[in-house]
DNA sequence: TAATGTGAATGCCTTCACAGCT
DNA sequence: AGCTGTGAAGGCATTCACATTA
């Protein structure tokens, strides 16, 4: 299991973009693509997205371009989404239950199986056929439902300590809702979603156009 | 209105981060806060915090820091956020009715004031004591309400339709959470948000550590 | 003394341009 | 001919280190 070279990290973000665009040429029935098709498809040079793929391995045809199929399961094999991953949802309010019902989740090999919260209105009640479970208990629960990674979608100034619960239940990876920076060892992945941010950026934008 | 030098896209995307943190600081009654403080508490260094705040102004007291009230109320006003945005809702099903519910949005300024969607379940009934207009309706109601920005939180098949009625309709901005590259005028400010992707970025990191 | 603002140096990412394969 | 893979060049972004200011 190595990386051979140290792939770039901005080459690394990309990959999502790549396979969710080879999913829908698959689904069209297109059978290769060049570096050229896929670069247009989604707003980047032909010569990125040659660099970005061989970061990863050498997985195009001269003259021909790329067998969709192929480097699709090449990029989900690199990625770890060949297999499907168990996620526990903490925190099932407005938002944690609207990502319950997102479908690209599970489309994409993500399966929520168990759901966490401590506000006693919610705990023992049932959503999408799972109990929802009081995070007193997630220790145990972990183990047995052998959890990998969490959705953090609890208020910001939980956020912090409910983390370093997940961390300590053995959960190696959390995607983070709350809109503050969580410490975390580094041997847990984080990746964080600040909702309002995005709008901020795109205010930003509108009022300070490019140039 | 100028933008004097110019200013690193990467610079720009962490102003949204630090005026979280300053308001956070705000509220926690702290009057001064130097580059390192800040960097700290944001995971980034004390050079990378000074050199994006001096890209927009030269806020800092040296010796002192940066006065938490006096660097807030700038940054606002350097992003846009000073001012209330009248943003609309596209598409009112799970995901658009979580985001409305988020609290996070109105706190900062964006204020939802028109929904929209094509199903005719939905259309005609009210959500927050706004009722649901059938997409149709979008020209003339734009103007009315002088719409400015709009969430994109519909079907991926259906977004980039949709999205290019917003911008015939006037919108200057979208913040689009299909997972789907749409493609606009480059007149017309656009933020995509997939959270599938997210989720896969974040098994790629478990899967494959740095190093 | 404590902390900012900033040229200069470094490092990372992107683009270029072409050799080589089909 | 068509298209990939890749060194080399170029362009951004980050870090360094220090003169400057309160």
């Amino acid at each position: 299991m190595s990386s051979g070279p140290t792939v770039p990290k901005a080459a690394a973000a990309r990959l999502s973009l790549y396979l969710r665009h080879l999913d829908h040429l698959l689904k069209a029935k297109q059978e290769t693509v060049s570096s050229r098709q896929l670069g247009e498809a989604l707003e980047l040079s032909d010569a990125k997205v040659r660099k970005d793929l061989t970061y990863f391995g050498q997985f195009g045809h001269p003259g021909v371009g790329y067998r969709v199929a192929e480097l699709r399961d090449a990029l989900r094999a690199v990625m770890g989404t060949h297999r499907t991953w168990r996620v526990a949802m903490v925190g099932v309010g407005n938002l944690g239950r609207a990502l319950l019902g997102y479908p690209g989740f599970s489309e994409r090999g993500f399966q929520f199986v168990a759901l966490f919260d401590t506000d006693p209105e919610l705990v023992g009640s049932v959503i999408r056929e799972m109990k929802i479970h009081h995070l007193d208990n997630l220790p145990q629960i972990a183990g047995e439902l052998r959890l990998e990674l969490a959705v953090l979608a609890v208020p910001a100034d939980a956020a912090d300590g409910v983390a370093r619960r997940l961390v300590k239940a053995g959960i190696v990876g959390i995607l983070n809702f709350a809109p503050v920076t969580v410490t975390l060892p580094k041997s847990v992945a984080e990746i964080s979603v600040d909702l309002a941010m995005q709008l901020e950026q795109l205010a930003f934008r509108v009022t300070r156009p490019p140039g």
